[in-house]
DNA sequence: CATTTCTCTGTACGGCGTACAATAATGATA
DNA sequence: TATCATTATTGTACGCCGTACAGAGAAATG
């Protein structure tokens, strides 16, 4: 049982679920600091290292709980499979682009807890709905989590302080030498939405379509 | 013309070319600081401030030299597209892995460096000649590198510090509960090497074959 | 020559993560 | 109840980081 309400000693001010919680709306452009944290709790910075072990598991504890914001609950249901796993996604990009500096977490601390877990075994069970054999649908699940966090973070990264329109609007006024790269000239006004939902989307679909194609004979 | 080598005061004794150059060889986890590269060229922290404005400028200087590392060349010749396409991707994903560090970098670090550029084109070039549309291989080529990247730093957060042979075998050992994740049980050998570049070009392959899917009639 | 311009250095500031010893609060024990 | 064992919190400190600023010295210009 080990119940740990009768432990010696003073009473804990704090928990690691509060400390998380602060964290969360601390997102600026950076990973919010163990400093910053512990400053907006009114606690000296040592303080946090009675609840977590270093700044390491505060990042893992972020990644997890960004995944359970983006509600992993509109996974199942009774929705087709396409549809689930696109909301999902679409959801957590948002929640990643809410929160700058969100993204650039995912590609410093692993994927390890909790909610990882419940929403990968319910993206293979989407996969497995769509009629994937168990090793196909694995490795669709990886591929819709890479471009997930992929195409968040390099749209984090672009987005930069500005919001989208002001970047579509610069990206539309570049000047590219038409002669040294006529196809990127022609294509400028695509490139420009290359950071929206509808690009997002789109490539979104265009993963989720090759992976229930089967791979050509070649 | 601008012939800049008869300036005044003192001779220089770098080039921003030398120090990115330094700078790429000290990938070690973390993108090379500063005074790190300073102190490997013997010369004071702020000396680097001649040639490079602040940390931003180096770590872009570092994106595009590792674009330009995966050797663009590959983009074009006389082998099919997606040939081409798959030896750029697979070869950017392996020098990313190669340096520690080296894949979160452009999450950080906008891609508007001269050899994205180039990159750019010659993907665009390679989805026109698969036949699709200019907006379609506009998006293809963004989706493209959104994969690449994407899976590169995941894989590199995923790696830490060990091997992708240790890695395998840990997450081989890893222990499911099959009664609250029976699917994930039952693929654990799978997900054991979605860090592979067999996944890699599983999962590249699946989106440049949806990529030149026609959008499904919905 | 003196002047201008530029590189490099010394020094410093404010941030970071976190190690370590001391202090104070609490529950368990005698 | 008095003592002891345990624990949360703090003060202080170390070694990193990026970088601002003022000054010394070198080189080209007049």
């Amino acid at each position: 049982m080990e119940d740990e309400t009768a432990r010696r000693g003073p009473k804990r001010s704090l928990s690691a679920d509060q400390i998380v919680t602060v964290a969360m709306g601390m997102f600026d452009g950076e990973t919010p600091s163990i400093r910053g944290v512990a400053a907006r709790l009114n606690v000296r910075p040592n303080t946090l290292y009675t609840y977590l072990p270093d700044r390491a598991a505060l990042e893992r504890a972020l990644v997890d709980r960004l995944l359970a914001e983006a509600d992993p609950d509109v996974l199942v249901g009774r929705r087709g499979w396409r549809r689930r796993i696109e909301d999902y996604a679409v959801s957590l990009r948002e929640v990643l682009l809410e929160r700058r500096g969100a993204a650039a977490l995912f590609h410093a601390a692993p994927m390890d807890g909790p909610t990882a877990a419940i929403v990968g075994e319910r993206l293979l069970g989407a996969f497995v709905e769509a009629g994937l054999d168990p090793v196909s649908a694995s490795r669709a699940a990886y591929a819709v989590i890479v471009h997930v966090l992929g195409s968040a973070s390099l749209t984090a990264a672009d987005l930069g302080d500005t919001t989208e329109a002001a970047l579509i609007e610069a990206r539309r006024q570049a000047v590219i030498d038409p002669d040294a790269f006529p196809l990127t000239a022609a294509t400028l006004d695509t490139a420009a939405t290359w950071n929206t939902v509808d690009q997002f989307r789109w490539s979104l679909r265009a993963l989720l379509e090759g992976c229930v194609t089967p791979p050509r004979p070649s």
